[in-house]
DNA sequence: AGCTACTCCTGGTAGC
DNA sequence: TGCTACCAGGAGTAGC
C-alpha cells in the first residue's frame, strides 16, 4: 500500500511526463474519485492550464497548474493513492486500462489514475490546504527535529503503533514502515508513548528516517500486484523487510519468531524478543 | 485525549 | 470446478 516512499517515487517518476503539458480534457470515470465533481466542472477548472509543479506532502501528490504562460499555479490536482491507486501516462488514443477512475488528457497523451478499490482521490482545488487534513511534520525534512519528536512523543499516552499511523503526529508513515521503524528501534508496538525512554525515542526518530530514506532509494515496496511505479516497475524494498509479512519466520536480528497480531484494526508485525514490551 | 467500531471497495484466496 | 465468506487497509467519522 502506498506510503511516503511509494508516493515520493510516483511523484518523481510522473513529474517529467506531465510538467509543462497543457490539459486538453478531464474525465472522472468514477465520480467519487474526483470528489463528486462533474466532468464539466473538472474541465472548467483544468482545461487550458499547464502543469507547472509536482510535489509530495505526506501521502498526497500535489500537482500545480497555471493558466496561460504563467508559472504560478492557481489550481491544484491533489492525488491520494490510498490502497491501490496508480498514476500512469499512456497514449491518448489507447483505451484506458481496467479500473481507470480519473483521466487528464494532455494532447497526445493521458494521465490515468487507476484504482481497483476506489479508495483513492483526485481532487481539484484552488488551494491544497482546503482539501488536506491536519498533517504532522515531514519525517525526511529538517523540520523533523529529534528533540521536538522526543518531547512530542513522550507527551502522548497512546500506543506507539496507532500514534505513528496518525498523520497529524508524523506525516507519511503507514502500516509497513511503522512496523519496520519500530523493529529497527527495538520498540514494542503496544508501548505507551510516554513510557518510551529518551534514548529509545531518539532511536525511533532515527529509525523512521532511515527506513523511509532506504525505501525511497529502492523505489518503495511491491509485495503484491498493486503498487507499481508509473513506468510499471515494482519497487524492491520488500526484500529488506525485517518484520512486515514475515510472521512465523525467524527475526534476522535475533532469530526469534516474528509475531503478528491485530492492533487498532491493523495487522502488526514484530519480534517479541527484539521489541520487548514496556 | 484516546479507544473501538464502522464505512468505503474489490481482487485474491481459503475453505468446502 | 464453482461457490461463498472473508480479508487487506488509509483515513474519515461517530460514539463512548
Amino acid at each position: 500500500m502506498p506510503e511516503l516512499p511509494e508516493v515520493e517515487t510516483v511523484a518523481r517518476l510522473v513529474a517529467p511526463d506531465v510538467l509543462q503539458k497543457r490539459v486538453t480534457g478531464v474525465r472522472a470515470l468514477w465520480r467519487k474519485t474526483g470528489g463528486g465533481r462533474s466532468d464539466a466542472e473538472l474541465e472548467a477548472a483544468l482545461v487550458g492550464r499547464r502543469f507547472v509543479r509536482v510535489e509530495r506532502r505526506a501521502k498526497y501528490i500535489l500537482m500545480g497548474l497555471a493558466p496561460g504562460r504563467s508559472k504560478l499555479p492557481d489550481t491544484w490536482l491533489v492525488v491520494h493513492l490510498r490502497m491501490t491507486g496508480r498514476l500512469v501516462v499512456a497514449p491518448a488514443r489507447e483505451e484506458p486500462a481496467a479500473h481507470t477512475r480519473f483521466s487528464v488528457e494532455l494532447g497526445p497523451r493521458r494521465l490515468d489514475f487507476i484504482d481497483p478499490r476506489k479508495f483513492g482521490r483526485c481532487l481539484v482545488t484552488s488551494d491544497p490546504t482546503h482539501v488536506l487534513p491536519e498533517l504532522g511534520p515531514e519525517p525526511l525534512e529538517d523540520g523533523f527535529e529529534a528533540e521536538a519528536f522526543v518531547r512530542d512523543l513522550r507527551a502522548r499516552k497512546r500506543q506507539l503503533k496507532p500514534l505513528l499511523l496518525d498523520q497529524a503526529f508524523v506525516a507519511g508513515l503507514g502500516n509497513i514502515y511503522v512496523d519496520e521503524a519500530l523493529h529497527r528501534a527495538g520498540l514494542h508496538p503496544l508501548t505507551p508513548a510516554h513510557r518510551v525512554t529518551r534514548p529509545k525515542a531518539r532511536a525511533l526518530h532515527a529509525a523512521i528516517r532511515t527506513v523511509l530514506a532506504e525505501a525511497i532509494e529502492r523505489e518503495g515496496s511491491s509485495f503484491d500486484t498493486f503498487y507499481r511505479t508509473p513506468t510499471g516497475q515494482p519497487g524492491s524494498y520488500q526484500h529488506q523487510f525485517q518484520v512486515y509479512g514475515r510472521q512465523g519466520q525467524p527475526c534476522r536480528t535475533c532469530g526469534g519468531e516474528i509475531q503478528k497480531r491485530v492492533v487498532g484494526q491493523r495487522g502488526t508485525h514484530f519480534c517479541a524478543r527484539c521489541q520487548r514490551r514496556r
